[in-house]
DNA sequence: GTTATTGCAAAGAATTTGCATAATC
DNA sequence: GATTATGCAAATTCTTTGCAATAAC
């Protein structure tokens, strides 16, 4: 059924790298800090090894909204958010919330098997105005509400 | 302020295939029917308009866990929930959930604007087993398990 | 020794963009 | 007539993959 893994040195990296930056990395980088130990590791492997610990249940994928996947190796329960200016993830302590399940089946048509919550804010340092443009920003107003009804 | 818009062919015929189809297209569904119709559009259209038509807060983008984003005009406030298998997209009605905003915030250090609601389930065709197979499928027990808590 | 894993480079998928032309206001 | 929108193709961005070489078991 499973096949056996093997321990590598990049695949460790990869790990330490995911457990040490508490700011949910992307691949890219978790690639360049990887890199600083091992110059050699190629983006491909990091790639590949992030969806190992997917797999393998170590780490969470955070693929919001049509920007680049995070990933998380916090085993706690928590959600996120999503700096809707730069990217960012941050973390919120997992909310309580009751979802009449099958009510919700018999009016979609689905079997429903989990839900995704993401909030969308403004981290810190972009609520303040300094934050780095990492991504498209909209205009203020109309097209904020838009976005953030995704 | 605000840019005049113009009235073309090509932008009313994006919007009526929203509007027509109840399945949140995706932007490439999209141009296939508009170019039954018109067939020299070109996808970019499509993508300007379907822009366009999100930041005019006349459409939502539903761009979920690195997927193709699929689009909506239903103004309707609901919910959606998101086939692991085929990726399709099914309404759901919308959950009344509170959530202790401040206290979030505090926890977070982000300042929260909006939440993100998405469901992943089966949808009819997958849960028969007849489903098309557009997209990514892990094999059971584990993996979808990590999958789903993206 | 087998075979999972790597590095590299190339391929892919989704979306965006530059630019000359065409259509709308 | 001024300018927005289009078509086309090329460019971007993020991610995956083929393959020969390498390293783990």
């Amino acid at each position: 059924m499973t096949q056996p893994h093997r321990h590598t040195r990049q695949r460790a990296a990869v790990l330490a790298v995911l457990r040490t930056r508490a700011d949910h990395p992307t691949a890219a980088e978790v690639h360049a800090e990887v890199r600083r130990q091992m110059p050699r590791v190629s983006l491909g492997t990091v790639y590949r090894n992030l969806e190992h610990f997917v797999r393998a249940g170590v780490a969470r994928k955070l693929a919001g909204a049509g920007r680049e996947a995070r990933y998380d190796a916090d085993p706690t329960p928590h959600d996120h958010v999503r700096c809707i200016r730069c990217g960012r993830l941050g973390d919120v302590p997992r909310v309580n919330w009751s979802v009449p399940d099958e009510e919700l089946e018999r009016a979609s048509g689905f079997r429903l098997l989990g839900v995704r919550l993401e909030f969308l804010g403004l981290c810190p340092a972009c609520a303040r105005g300094e934050g780095e443009n990492r991504g498209a920003v909209h205009s203020a107003g109309r097209a904020d509400r838009a976005h953030l009804q995704e």
